[in-house]
DNA sequence: TCTGGGGTCCTAGGACCC
DNA sequence: TCTGGGGTCCTAGGACCC
C-alpha cells in the first residue's frame, strides 16, 4: 500500500444545475431545479431545503416555492463534461470517469510534474473553475472508496485530504450511507441492530453482518468499512447490457399500447446496438404496477439479436406472459427492456443464409432481412436525424416523456 | 400524485452435464 | 439402484449507483 494519498476523486457539484447557473446570471443564489415533472438535477440553495433529484415536481416546488425550473441544455452539459475530463487528463493518464459528471484519478505517477495530491487538487479546482467556470469538489486518499467518501465530505466546493495515518479517524464517526453499496435498504437494517458510523460496521462480527446482509455483501461491505480497498484506477470498459425504459403514468396495458411502447423502446434499444456493431442474447422486459412493485420475465435466445424487430416481438411476448402471470394488475406505470450477454454482432448473420423463414435464426431470409431494412433506416437517420424515419406504430406520442437528450446522457457506450 | 432513465452486481433455485 | 459432488447456464428478483 502507497504511503500517500495517490487516488483523486472528482465530483462536479450540482452539476446541471450548476451550469444553468453558470449560462444565466440570473440564477445564481437561487434555488434552481432542471426538470419539471420530476427533478433532475437540484442546485445547492435548492438541496439546502430538501429538494432531490427523481423528486416529483410538485413536491419539491411544496418544499421550496420560490423554487425556479429551467429546461435544461443537454449539449452543454456534455460539452462542459468533456472539458473537464480533459482538464483532468491533463494532470495523469490514469482517469476512470464514472459518469457524466465524477472520475477517479490515480497520480502515484504524477508527482514529480505536479506535486503533492493537495497541490495537485487544488490546481484542479482552480482550473475547472477559471476555464469552465464550474464548482468541483475533490477527496484525496489512498483507495477508490476513501476518496469518493473524502468527496463527498468536502462538497459543496471544497478538497478533503485524508493522510494515510489519519484514515481510521476520518472514517469511524461518519454515517455507515457514505459507504459505496450501502442504501436505503442496508442502512435501515444496520440500524436496526444499532449500527449507524462506520468505525461500529468496521467492529461488526463477520457472522452477525451475514446474517443480516448475506455472506457477499458483508464481506465486500466490511472491506470497506475496514478500507481493504484494493480496486484500481481504470478505464472504464463497454456496457454489458443496453436498455430503455418509459414511465407511462397509470396506463391500461392493451396490446396496442404494449406494441407502441414496445416498438419505440426496442427501436431504441436495436439501434444502439446496431451503431456499435453489437448483439444481445438475453432480453429482459420489465413490467411496474402501481405502488413501485415491478415484475421481470427474461429469455436467453441462440443468435444474438440487434433487428429491432425481432426484438420487438420477443419483447412484446414477454410482456404478455408477464402480465399474464400477474391478472390481477389491471394498471401498469413502467415498460422497459433490457438485452445483455452483448457480443459482437456476428458476420454470418449477413453472410451465410440458411434455409427457413425463422426470423430468430441468425442468417435466415427473414432475419437478414430484418436487418437490411434496419440498416438502411440507420443510414437515413444518419443523414436526416432520428425523427426522418420510423416504424409506422412508433410514431411515437409524446407522453411529456423525458427528451431524448437526456437519456443520451446516461447511456454507456455498448 | 408516490419518482426518470441509464446502468452494475449479487443471490438463489432449477436444469443439465460430467 | 441410489448416491455424490462440482460446474455452468438460465431465470427472477433485489439493492444500489449516477
Amino acid at each position: 500500500m502507497e504511503a500517500r494519498p495517490t487516488v483523486l476523486h472528482a465530483d462536479l457539484d450540482a452539476f446541471y444545475a450548476s451550469v444553468e447557473q453558470l449560462l444565466d446570471p440570473r440564477l445564481r443564489g437561487r434555488p434552481v431545479a432542471v426538470g419539471g415533472g420530476v427533478v433532475l438535477a437540484a442546485s445547492y440553495e435548492a438541496k439546502r431545503v430538501g429538494v432531490s433529484s427523481a423528486m416529483a415536481g410538485w413536491r419539491a416546488k411544496e418544499l421550496c416555492p420560490d423554487l425556479v425550473f429551467v429546461k435544461g441544455h443537454f449539449s452543454e452539459y456534455q460539452r462542459l463534461s468533456k472539458q473537464v475530463m480533459s482538464i483532468l487528463g491533463d494532470y495523469t493518464p490514469a482517469v476512470e470517469q464514472v459518469s457524466i459528471d465524477e472520475a477517479f484519478l490515480d497520480i502515484a505517477g504524477s508527482r514529480r510534474l505536479f506535486g503533492e495530491p493537495d497541490e495537485i487538487a487544488t490546481a484542479i479546482r482552480e482550473r475547472v473553475q477559471g476555464e469552465a467556470g464550474l464548482p468541483i469538489s475533490i477527496g484525496a486518499a489512498s483507495t477508490k472508496h476513501l476518496a469518493k467518501i473524502a468527496s463527498q465530505v468536502a462538497k459543496p466546493d471544497g478538497l478533503v485530504v485524508v493522510p494515510p495515518d489519519r484514515e481510521r479517524e476520518f472514517l469511524d464517526p461518519l454515517p455507515v450511507r457514505l459507504v459505496w453499496g450501502v442504501g436505503p435498504a442496508t442502512q435501515a437494517r444496520l440500524e436496526a441492530r444499532g449500527v449507524t458510523t462506520i468505525g461500529e460496521l468496521a467492529k461488526e462480527s463477520p457472522e452477525r453482518l451475514a446474517a443480516l446482509l448475506g455472506g457477499g455483501a458483508a464481506t465486500k461491505l466490511r472491506g470497506l468499512a475496514n478500507n481493504d480497498d484494493w480496486r484500481r484506477v481504470r478505464s472504464r470498459g463497454r456496457a454489458r447490457s443496453v436498455g430503455a425504459q418509459s414511465a407511462l403514468g397509470r396506463t391500461t396495458p392493451t396490446p396496442e399500447l404494449l406494441a407502441e411502447v414496445l416498438g419505440h423502446l426496442a427501436d431504441r434499444v436495436a439501434t444502439r446496438l446496431r451503431a456499435k456493431g453489437r448483439a444481445g442474447r438475453t432480453v429482459t422486459v420489465r413490467v411496474r404496477f402501481t405502488g413501485m412493485r415491478s415484475i421481470t420475465r427474461s429469455i436467453t435466445v441462440r443468435d444474438p439479436v440487434s433487428a429491432t424487430l425481432t426484438l420487438r416481438e420477443i419483447s412484446e411476448a414477454l410482456a404478455t406472459q408477464a402480465l399474464a402471470d400477474h391478472p390481477r394488475e389491471r394498471t401498469i406505470t413502467l415498460l422497459a427492456i433490457s438485452v445483455s450477454n452483448v457480443t459482437e454482432l456476428p458476420e454470418s448473420q449477413l453472410e451465410l443464409p440458411a434455409p427457413g423463414g425463422d426470423p430468430n435464426r441468425a442468417g435466415s431470409p427473414t432475419a437478414v432481412a430484418r436487418l437490411e431494412v434496419d440498416r438502411s433506416m440507420d443510414a437515413v437517420r444518419t443523414r436526416f436525424g432520428r425523427a426522418a424515419v420510423g416504424y409506422a406504430a412508433v410514431a411515437l406520442s409524446e407522453r411529456g416523456a423525458v427528451p431524448d437528450e437526456f437519456r443520451e446522457l446516461a447511456e454507456r457506450d455498448v
